[in-house]
RNA sequence: GCGCUCGUAGCUCAGCUGGAUAGAGUGUUUGGCUACGAACCAAAAGGUCAGGGGUUCGAAUCCCUUCGAGCGCACCA
């Protein structure tokens, strides 16, 4: 990685004039005096009591003086009160440029040591269809796999489906009240039933408490409610992998909360020290002394026996911790549920159920409406899933006349382009507003502008011939721009990695977009006379292509025939 | 009431482990297709980073505070 390159020769510089210390390198943000600046003498000069500029000066001097200096840079200088500003050698960015050409994955370095993630981001409640809110879950937990997985670790992913809670007690009352067969429960009657019951509840006492009642028979086995439970996982569960599918999420374990059951009395053993009795509730207290207002319990069985939600998610930890040793269990869910994940996280530090194992929760700003507020999940107001895919693609058809005339299959590919960069571009962690405008936009910094700058750099590439290794020379300023972007993305993928931001992946994928584009339009390579400088241009092209379409691959965008 | 999150251009959002002149897209105004795909490129205009205070050589970023918004607070998921 360059950063670290420059890192490592600043450190073995500043060593020579007795600074003991790390130093850091970004990328410059002021482009136009340099490419790469650090900005340690301030931090220097406090340590050794100096002043910034005696030591700025002092390192910059030590550095024109190496024997790496003209290998390595262009110029260096130091800047008021206290940069350095480095700027590379067309020499050193052509070498790593050739080396990301050569290599497997773009000569990104590997772990030495490989960590086991378990990825938890279904989260479908199979009471009812997937709707918009389930959007987010699967796309940014689905490109976290990738990126995790393309970085060398392993990964098991689990849709965890919400399979065993109150909500399929209430379908089952609504089932039996309405005197339905087993063959009459569709699709569309779950749509219809769930949202009645789940309203009936609130209204009715008496309601709510059969429904609590038949969950809890239900966990306990009964078998007409078996049946029917069954009934309901099958279609549900077939809907839910179609929906899936469509947007190219999936999943190696399609486990649901009614998988970990078998493990709850294990689970039990291990937390009975911890386990309370209260209000004839078993309760897990999971307070600690730095909390400023005391959490509230955990609350692992109800009075009336029944388990609850974060005893599934115990047990199911339970279950992943003695199958595939994880050293990672993410968990990509709205952040409303952020209270919960802390009491289930806390549940288990105290009990030691994960051991060594890191359990994160990551995030999920709410999708609001256009009038801000959330999408009433449980009324079933969110867009159904369907309905979107319907929409978005109706608008993209009606954008250009040809756009009938493409394939179905490329048509597939563009609406799950805008749907995913219109979200992934968000950092994950923000509320945002759904708005169909910009879900359905294909102009500026969308999918499509990327899907295309993609494909005219392919129709360039076409019928080309050319050896993949460049010469040492940079052409123009469009030129170098694009060249040191590329250098960058090792770094781009290890902070989405580290920072668990696909947003910052696509970020990274729209400016590559951008510079390419940008030399395409003011650069043209057919018709170049002289063969070197053809040469590195169409090696520079198919690099930058097959970054992209790698990193796409990351963001689940797949790149279609023709647009 | 208590806790958590947030407030950046008209709109939608990046940037938040402190660095130089706060960036995109969209919208507005303007220029560019007889040249590898104009779903593109180029340019202009648009900001008291909610207000106030503090720490620091340096704050959109850290701390305090006021105002505003959203969410969560034991038998839902």
């Amino acid at each position: 990685m360059i950063t670290k390159k420059l890192e490592q020769f600043l450190e073995e510089e500043i060593q020579k004039l007795g600074y003991e210390e790390k130093v850091r390198v970004i990328v410059s943000n002021r482009r136009e005096l340099c490419d790469y600046q650090c900005d340690d003498c301030f931090r220097l000069a406090k340590i050794y009591h100096k002043s910034p500029m005696e030591i700025g000066n002092r390192i910059v001097e030590a550095i024109q003086n190496s024997p790496k200096y003209i290998e390595y840079f262009k110029e260096v200088t130091f800047a008021n009160p206290g940069f350095i500003n480095m700027t590379l050698s067309d020499t050193l960015i052509n070498q790593q440029i050739n080396c990301m050409m050569e290599k497997e994955k773009f000569g990104i370095e590997m772990p030495s040591k490989i960590d086991t993630y378990v990825l938890d981001y279904g989260g479908a409640n199979i009471a009812k269809p997937l709707h918009v809110g389930h959007l987010r879950p699967a796309i940014v937990g689905e490109s976290m796999k990738r990126i995790i997985s393309y970085m060398g670790h392993k990964t098991i992913s689990d849709v965890h489906l919400g399979d065993y809670g109150l909500q399929i007690g209430q379908v089952i009352y609504g089932i039996l009240k309405d005197q339905k067969q087993v063959e009459e429960i569709t699709l569309e009657y779950l749509e219809d039933i769930y949202p009645k019951m789940s309203s009936l509840c609130k209204e009715d006492e008496f309601v709510k408490t059969e429904c609590a009642n038949i969950t809890k028979d239900l966990q306990d086995g009964n078998p007409e409610y078996q049946v029917l439970f069954q009934k309901l996982k099958e279609v549900s569960g077939k809907d839910c992998k179609r929906l899936y599918d469509y947007l190219g999420v999936s999943f190696d374990l399609w486990n649901g909360e009614s998988d970990s059951y078998p493990y709850i009395p294990a689970t039990t053993e291990v937390l009975k020290d911890i386990i309370e009795v209260s209000e004839g509730a078993k309760i897990i207290p999971v307070s600690e002394v730095t909390d400023a207002k005391e959490l509230p319990p955990l609350i692992y069985q109800k009075s009336n026996g029944a388990y609850l939600y974060a005893t599934t998610d115990l047990a199911t930890i339970y279950e992943r911790m003695e199958k595939y040793h994880p050293d990672y269990i993410l968990y990509v869910a709205d952040n409303r549920q952020a209270l919960h994940f802390e009491q289930v996280f806390r549940a288990c530090r105290k009990s030691g159920l994960t051991k060594n194992t890191k359990l994160e929760f990551l995030g999920l700003g709410t999708i609001n409406g256009t009038d801000g507020k959330p999408f009433k999940t449980r009324s079933g107001t969110a867009p159904k899933l369907d309905a979107l895919f319907e929409q978005i693609k109706g608008i993209f058809l009606s954008q250009k006349e040809n756009n009938k005339d493409m394939e179905t299959a490329d048509i597939d590919k563009i609406v799950n382009a805008i749907l995913k960069f219109a979200d992934l571009q968000n950092n994950r962690e923000r509320d945002y507003i759904f708005d169909i405008r910009k879900f359905s936009n294909v102009v500026g910094k969308t999918g499509p502008y990327i899907l295309y700058t993609y494909l005219r750099i392919q129709k360039v590439l076409e019928n080309m011939s050319f050896d993949s290794n460049i010469s040492n020379y940079i052409y123009n300023e469009d030129d170098r721009k694009l060249r040191l972007h590329l250098l960058e993305l090792e770094a781009s993928l290890n902070s989405a990695l580290k920072e668990r931001l696909p947003s910052l992946l696509a970020d990274y994928i729209y400016t590559l977009a951008l510079l390419a584009n940008t030399f395409y339009q003011n650069n043209r390579i057919q018709g170049l006379t002289d063969e070197v400088q053809k040469n590195d241009w169409l090696s520079l092209f198919n690099l930058t292509k097959n970054v992209l379409k790698e990193m796409l691959n990351l963001i689940i965008i797949d790149i279609p025939q023709f647009m």
